[in-house]
DNA sequence: CAAGTATCCGAGTATTTATTCGGGTTTCAA
DNA sequence: TTGAAACCCGAATAAATACTCGGATACTTG
């Protein structure tokens, strides 16, 4: 794909000081984009804000949506670990508790960096965002139909395809719709219970 | 507020020769985002595609963000006038039916223009589309607080707003997911079914 | 129809932003 | 220690974009 490329960094930071820079970069871009909106996240600026030269930029990333793409991605890699470690061993636990795992897990996630999340979520144009992002929304898909099947005999047994769509899109979309528009409700545990019951009233027959 | 009135219109047409091209630029305006990106969607290309010249446009607005508060706030008032319709009269359906009403009314909205709804809402910053759409989503909130309390004696007892938060949340949010991510299955009629099902399983005691 | 508005226009200017490139500095490994 | 490679830099250039303004045209109304 040629679209691919643009987004892709310039070359690899090998020494220890340059790989400090890129994440200076990084999080400089992260600060401005919450403080500022996408289009106003100019490259200058960012390298400003994270006290080196333009040049520099320059050396690692191609472009601006190079850099937001990046940053997409060390966001994504650290939600991932965050959500994986959360969610631990399965083991013995009941459907009930092994639903409201998973909706805790992908809570933790977007706590990583709600903020960050939010505006990434908000400013950056779509295409940079998905390229990075889908792998990790289908492996989560997957794993999510997995355990679905796992405790079968419990759920009603049409289409588990559909069942699992409907069930991790639901979780997804609302808690991305929460840390947008009322972030504050990720910490209430009476609406996160009510999230557990909603997720567990649709999937487990009564 | 300064910054609300960024968004304003610069003055307002009075001739239908006028009202036409206002129209004309926020049609253009809608087929330049859906088919660029929001930085590329640039005024003199809204211009171009309008027909009209770059002076025009700044006659009625003061810039390129001003437009596009103009084109969310026409689709807003098209996408509920769709919902209301939609919804019509109530009388003598069952709490079930109601539900499926609703779920299916929040559907046709966005299916006014389903390609423009998933391109606002991933490209433009938040900031410019929440000032015109605020509203409409809260009174929406309000409107289905009452249909859920209408019949309350079928719903669980405790918390109502806490139980109408989130499942009109749910609701908006897993539709506005549908829009971007699988436009498809918003003309799906067994998955429309499920969300139903999501809805009245969530809503209604067993 | 004549004066007064409303509307339209787009080349030209100002501004913002992206990106390069040549040269200096630091680190590494032989 | 010394050459090579990695790294850093930012003034200068190129490109994109926003926005203005003075004048032409169309409409409206008395």
């Amino acid at each position: 794909m040629r679209l691919s490329k643009r987004y892709q960094p310039r070359k690899q930071p090998v020494q220890s000081r340059s790989k400090a820079t890129v994440e200076a970069i990084l999080d400089a871009a992260a600060r401005v984009l919450i403080d500022k909106t996408y289009d106003h996240a100019t490259t200058n600026e960012i390298a400003d804000c994270a006290g080196i030269g333009i040049g520099s930029l320059y050396e690692y990333f191609p472009g601006k949506e190079a850099v937001f793409a990046a940053l997409i991605h060390r966001l994504n890699v650290k939600m991932y670990a965050a959500m994986k470690e959360h969610i631990g061993e399965l083991g013995g636990l009941s459907a009930r508790e092994l639903i409201g795992r998973v909706v805790e897990a992908r809570i933790r996630g977007v706590l990583v960096s709600p903020d960050l999340y939010a505006a990434l979520r908000d400013q950056i144009p779509h295409d940079i965002t998905s390229a990075q992002t889908d792998r990790f929304i289908s492996d989560f898909h997957q794993f999510s139909l997995g355990m679905l099947q796992s405790f079968a005999p419990q759920i009603r047994p049409i289409a588990p395809e559909l069942v699992a769509d409907v069930a991790m899109r639901a979780m997804y979309a609302i808690v991305e719709d929460l840390v947008i528009h009322d972030p504050q409700k990720l910490h209430d545990e009476a609406y996160i219970d009510e999230l557990k019951y909603l997720m567990t009233r649709y999937l487990l027959e009564p």
